[in-house]
DNA sequence: ATGAAAGCGCTAACAT
DNA sequence: ATGTTAGCGCTTTCAT
């Protein structure tokens, strides 16, 4: 066991707690040889510190809890990465929660990263407004940001991508290839992002003139099954879209399987296009043309904004970094014509 | 801020602070009138508590420290997910590190994790060598159990599958197909599953008498594409194999991407098998025969071994769970011959 | 059943 | 530059 403490060193250096305290953290000048005999009894003794006592004394904890609907998407896995590895360098931790697409869970989270008085809060929020209670009340005792997805609540930021700005950039992109016709295959509309990919996608089609029937716009969730359940049903209708655009890679995933098994080829017969840019999109056939997000830009942008209202507890209103989104294109979409 | 203390909550009730205490831990009976009055204080005042105060006092912080090669990888984060379900349940929660591959950094976070008190560390190592000092250092200041890779450090535990069973379930049902060939394509072998299972496939393919050549074992890493790169090199060879097993289903991916690109069609014309069985084995085209870890069962019996530590620190010698893998047959391989 | 007091290990005022 | 003291918020003896 580890029991070395801090007075233990200072018994064996011959010097005060302070000084050891002071010695070992920097945090005021020691003499030269007092420096060195501390350094000494505490590699001697092994001690490591005590991060629980620092931090009652200090109100500080160094650590951060996060948030997610599931950490097996593949898309918040890469979040929770980049997150994990930009608090590396801040030397701060992470607590890590799986909210499993549950609000009641996700509110319990809170509660519990609220008693262990982490630094900060990041969130992606599972329901619009199922989540909402939960996070302001949250927001009212750490700052908190909201990642990629989002509720309205007073006193957070939130950090993601310009959804839209991606919809107009895959539409754009599909439109340069001939396309004239479309289809939306998305989850249920019960957060943010979700209600802002579809309300791009139909405004930029309209503005591209490129047709989207009332029954081409598909909501299951975000599966590959409901994707393959989605394109089997836009498949089999009379009229076929020369393009199903989907809301995340997943889904995607699950259209190029449909279509596969229908005999329809990607891209010649149809083209399909996805959103997030997981890893396997570039490992699936066709290669999948996708929408990037800069997920390291979000996660150091996310710790500035949480350094930034840990420094100011009462910086009112919320702010919101939209990060623009790159088009990845891929085989699963045609050539552009000229 | 939530600078809502014991202390107010005492004064709003009108008693001592130990007997709020006591009312909301339970922990002693309490008066019933008293008890009340405290709980209406409590929330009145929307006291939460303090987790660190209370670790220090208790020595005990209800965290585990998880430390995993690489999150991004899907047999991790399916490991991760289920420990941090299984955790839920036991009121604790989980401090995520990624090793990114990097005894040293893997070294750093079982530092910090040391330091921060948690009350256990689960940890698929990096490296057979270059990770034992670093956790045999934290295993001597903390129950520590190793999940899935092990290194030899003595005082911990580990969980994990038979991975030599796991290849003979493999091998047999190739041989049953009618394989009479196979290769075999991992990593470098810098850890104990990996190595475990080239052992399983070179003793399970010499007992049924399947032909296995000497460049036939190709070492790469856990990536698409150097499964990818592997395959190409067995397929241009001029005596091609039967089978390809594969150390998991991502290098399996890739093999079958190098397959299709090559022309040969899985299963008729050269079998493949993954491990791990993660997610997206259902979803690629054909679907991947593979290895089934019992990630949930995992989760408990690791969390079931630190609690034995916690209560009995001084128990020598290390419980080895070694749990049944299952095969999941599926079309990368063809049907058993009869 | 309740209260008073001590103390977990550390750091920051306040001395000197 | 170093030591002394107090106290972060809580739980747990030890009293009563």
């Amino acid at each position: 066991m580890n029991a070395v403490t801090i007075a233990d060193v200072a018994a064996l250096a011959g010097v005060s707690e302070s000084t050891v305290s002071r010695a070992l953290s920097m945090s005021r000048p020691v003499g030269a040889a007092v420096q060195n005999r501390v350094r000494a009894a505490a590699s001697e003794l092994g001690y490591s510190g005590n991060s629980i006592a620092r931090a009652l004394r200090k109100q500080k904890t160094d650590t951060v809890g996060m948030v997610v609907p599931s950490i097996l998407n593949p898309f918040f896995t890469t979040l929770v990465d980049s997150m994990e590895n930009a608090l590396l360098a801040d030397g701060k931790q992470l607590f890590l929660c799986d909210s499993r697409q549950d609000p009641a869970l996700e509110a319990h989270h809170l509660r519990l990263l609220i008693e262990r008085h982490v630094d900060g809060i990041v969130i992606s929020p599972v329901d619009s407004t199922a989540s909402t209670v939960a996070i302001a009340a949250a927001a009212r005792s750490v700052p908190l940001v909201q990642l990629d997805r989002h509720v309205d609540v007073e006193n957070t930021d939130w950090v993601g991508i310009d959804d839209a700005e991606a919809m107009k950039l895959v539409l754009t992109h599909l439109r340069s290839t001939g396309v004239r016709s479309a289809a939306f295959v998305t989850s249920q509309l019960t957060n943010s992002s979700t209600e802002q990919r579809l309300a791009g996608f139909r405004l930029h089609a309209a503005a591209l003139g490129i047709q989207v029937n009332d029954d081409w716009v598909v909501l299951g969730d975000y599966s590959v099954d409901s994707g393959d359940f989605a394109a089997q049903r836009l498949i089999a209708a009379p009229q076929r879209p020369e393009a199903i655009v989907c809301a995340d890679d997943l889904i995607a995933f699950g259209v190029l399987r449909a279509c596969r098994e229908a005999g329809l080829r990607v891209p010649e017969d149809v083209q399909v296009t996805g959103f997030d840019n997981i890893v396997f999109s570039e490992h699936v056939t066709p290669s999948l043309t996708s929408i990037d997000q800069p997920t390291a830009r979000m996660a150091s942008e996310t710790l500035r904004l949480l350094a930034l209202r840990t420094k100011d507890r009462d910086s009112q209103g919320g702010a919101n970094v939209s990060l623009k989104p790159r088009l990845v294109v891929r085989n699963s979409t045609r050539p552009v014509q000229r």
